[in-house]
DNA sequence: CAGTGGTCTAGACCACCCA
DNA sequence: GGGTGGTCTAGACCACTGC
């Protein structure tokens, strides 16, 4: 520690709140356990509700609480692997894919995903909306814009429409043959859309995945998935490796 | 009541607020621009100070804005790209390498490491604190854990202090031949350390880049990295590329 | 010093879940 | 219907910045 400063400065409730209810977590509560509801803890610290909430955010933000309305507040796992590295996906749709294909359409995409593809504005592409699972719950909801010149035996066809439809789009791209991937993750907040399919509220905390998918030099397809933050632990690179859970229960302490 | 929306599902009006003000950012200010204060906009919107703020506090989550007591809430500039894949490290310390050594210290550390790393609890191991600026700006902390197994030259020597030492460690540790590295990423917020070297409040978001360095199966250091969520796009698996700044200011409509 | 964002309070009502 | 978390209000005071 070397200078331990005599602090003149005063710690926030709310932060000092989110320490004593991190040790409360880990040494009186375990996985799953319902915690006493706001108004009473607000009360049994004696401070106010808005402050109570502000350090339950933290945890929330944490992964370490999990707060359903009409429910209550329960004690969340330890957050999930998920494997987002080029092991996973070779081409999207490829075998062993974790990804589920929901459907597709053909729209133009917006400005900023126009400019990453090589497209024209106002050029319409594929759009293939996808969802992945884990241990039975939602974690990530993607969109694949795929220019048409990617999948060019595709045009002036007639094709299905829902999953159908995706799964023939997909397809196609297998034919590409796949120089590299470029992956970025950043932090976002759900959009209504994104917020619903992954059970959450809007503006609910994601971590945005994009990758690009490149062939000879082009982006011949980008990915921008979002993820749940406060269940997700993001893992590259681990090759061959593949999504784990954290191991039997070893928390306490 | 004028109702110019019958929106059986009432927006709350945070959201709503964070929209409106969304675009009011892209069209009618630029990058660096100071916003009216929050009794100001909180007035002009008609809404309480507490409801603004939580518009403005997902805007800042998402990049769009900086809040900085005493002085003012500005416009953000988008966010930097900041490479995190193999190609960045060979090892820590390798020639290229975007980290600065600050000290190092021989500590036990946390128990979740300890884990990680082969050594028993209670054993002592190198903790090297590093930072990494870009474009002028503190980005990142970071700690890295490094077993004495790793650096077995190093024991009984007396060792300087300082920068001196952390530099001495990670030369030791250019001898092993890296196998590879596994990077995990996940949400996090800053303790009240890493928040002073990132220049951010306690609980500030930050992205959490865990890295095992991994020689003959075994893990020979480890890396705990904590990146400004709010300024930082980290980048995976850029083959040589470098890290980018956001090209020429394109960021209207 | 004046002005900013950060913290905190004590209420109120709403949307949702479940018995 | 009763209980939960989510939203919102109208205040107050504090900590920090810069003039």
């Amino acid at each position: 520690m070397g200078t331990t400063q005599l602090e003149t400065v005063p710690e926030p409730k709310y932060w000092h709140l989110r320490t004593v209810l991190s040790e409360a977590l880990e040494n009186e509560f375990s996985v799953g356990e319902i915690l006493p509801n706001e108004r009473e803890l607000a009360a049994r610290f004696g401070v106010a509700r808005a402050t109570l909430r502000q350090a339950l955010e933290q945890l929330e933000l944490e992964g370490r609480l999990q707060r359903r309305r009409g429910v209550g507040t329960t004690v969340a796992p330890p957050r999930m692997g998920v494997s987002v590295g080029p092991a996973q996906h070779g081409w999207p749709g490829a075998p062993g894919d974790a990804w589920q294909a929901l459907d597709c359409t053909l729209e133009v995409p917006p400005a900023s995903v126009a400019e990453t593809l090589v497209t024209g504005r106002d050029e319409p592409v594929h759009i293939v909306r996808r969802s992945r699972v884990s241990h039975g719950q939602p974690v990530a909801a993607e969109l694949l814009y795929i220019p048409a010149s990617s999948v060019p035996d595709l045009t002036g066809i007639d094709l299905p429409s829902g999953t159908a439809r995706a799964r023939a789009v997909l397809r196609e791209l297998q034919h590409l043959e796949l120089e590299r991937q470029e992956n970025t993750v950043e932090l976002g907040s759900a959009n209504a859309e994104d917020a619903r399919e992954l059970d959450r509220l809007p503006g609910a905390p994601v971590l945005v995945v994009t990758t690009r998918f490149i062939t000879r030099g082009r982006t011949a397809a980008l990915s921008v998935a979002t993820y749940r933050a406060d269940t997700c632990r993001l893992t590259f690179g681990d090759t061959g490796a593949v999504e784990v859970h954290h191991g039997p229960e070893r928390r306490a302490s």
